[in-house]
DNA sequence: TTACGATCCGGACCGAGGTCCGTTTAATTT
DNA sequence: AAATTAAACGGACCTCGGTCCGGATCGTAA
């Protein structure tokens, strides 16, 4: 299947007002070149200003320091133009991670094992997790500030990806299981706002939730135990 | 530990502009009375009002006709007077949950088994599960809508009260496992947002969730099984 | 080089959440 | 009953996300 077929079947019309322009991506697409395919020259032009100017809001003033404003006056652009490139403000910090994502998606799509493929789907479960872990940690104050209205939280490209790769190797290790739910309860423990809450509210180690991540998959799947 | 204790150890400094004056209970506290008590005459009135206009203005325009100048105008008061009251957006919508989320706290506190005390813990970790599914089922737009920001999510009364419940009865049924992350994935799997996208958007009836469910509590606390 | 159409740009504009502070009012004390 | 004070009130005001559309710009074809 298609990815736009996958999408548009599974997706409810959305009203987009003022269709923003690309960003529909976000798969990884290996050998089509980078974002600004497509693009005419100015607009690309601008598309690397407001990056960059997003970028240094961020390190300047944290996430909550970029206002659409504020990064279309930083990049001398007007304030429509970031909007008809990246939709809203979630279009543009979610643009933000994008780099870092592609390079967390290719490692466990063609990757080396055990998060690549190779290895038993447990062993890749597992680093799956401790990857993702990671991942959410650096950065986290941004993944939170670019996690998008409930309505949209599961839609999206990068999500559904992970969750059909988790689908898949779960498939492989508990064949018989309703896989669908099982990947939703797992892909939920890598929520950037639990880590938030597990690390930053209740101060848990890092190593916990991996060791958390570690039982989890094994119960989940049914390995070891005291059988 | 007090509530306002645990509370304000677990929590960092929320620099809360204009404190709201009430909306800290929400934790079940039989006996005290309704939420108006310590309310001036006036104040009382005035919420019990705001409460009214907003549930006629969901069941007229959904959740989303929900606007605090909306609501203010319909109750005929001022608009400042609404975040005096609810703090915000999100503790108005809260507030309208309110009235059902006690009524579950109460079943499961100490309503008949299974779900209330009495029952073995697995057998009450289902039941449990399945009020929540249901409850979640019912106004499930008003949950989403009420949804807070990410930092806040797992910190709210209610939330905190499922919680420990839940951890202790994960406590009794798996005494040597990291019941607190078990906990947080257990809830995870009851997260409004989910449900939403698992019935709205993928169309799954409500006896799969339940069934999920069912199989969840059994992987994870090591029950049933080709053992 | 010119002409033309599609794309892009920019900033005025709007709605909604949230804040502030001078004024009013309910409860309490004398 | 008058005085006092803490609490509540209300609406002007601010910020920010998001929209709109007339005008500028790019790419292309003649």
């Amino acid at each position: 299947m298609l990815y736009a077929d996958f999408m548009s079947s599974t997706l409810p019309p959305f009203p987009t007002p003022q269709e923003p322009v690309e960003e529909k991506p976000v798969l990884l697409e290996l050998g089509t070149g980078t974002d600004e395919s497509g693009l005419r020259a100015d607009a690309a032009r601008n598309r690397a200003r407001l990056l960059d100017a997003a970028a240094r809001l961020v390190a300047e003033h944290g996430a909550a320091g970029v206002t659409m404003e504020a990064v279309a006056a930083a990049a001398q652009v007007g304030k429509g133009t970031v909007f008809r490139r990246f939709g809203d403000r979630t279009g543009l910090l979610t643009a933000l991670l994008d780099h870092s994502e592609r390079k967390f998606q290719a490692s466990f799509l063609s990757g080396p094992a055990p998060l690549g493929p190779g290895a038993p789907p447990v062993d890749r479960l597992r680093a799956f997790g401790c990857a993702a872990l990671r991942r959410a940690a650096d950065d986290l104050e941004l993944q939170l500030a670019a996690e998008p209205c409930p309505d949209r939280r599961f839609v999206l490209p990068p999500r559904q990806l992970r969750y059909r790769h988790v689908v898949m190797l779960l498939r492989q290790a508990v064949p018989d299981a309703d896989c669908e739910l099982l990947a939703q309860t797992l892909m939920s423990y890598l929520e950037p706002a639990l880590i938030f809450h597990l690390t930053r509210q209740c101060h848990m180690p890092m190593e916990r939730l991996q060791a958390g991540w570690y039982d989890l998959v094994a119960r989940v799947t049914g390995t070891a135990g005291p059988c």
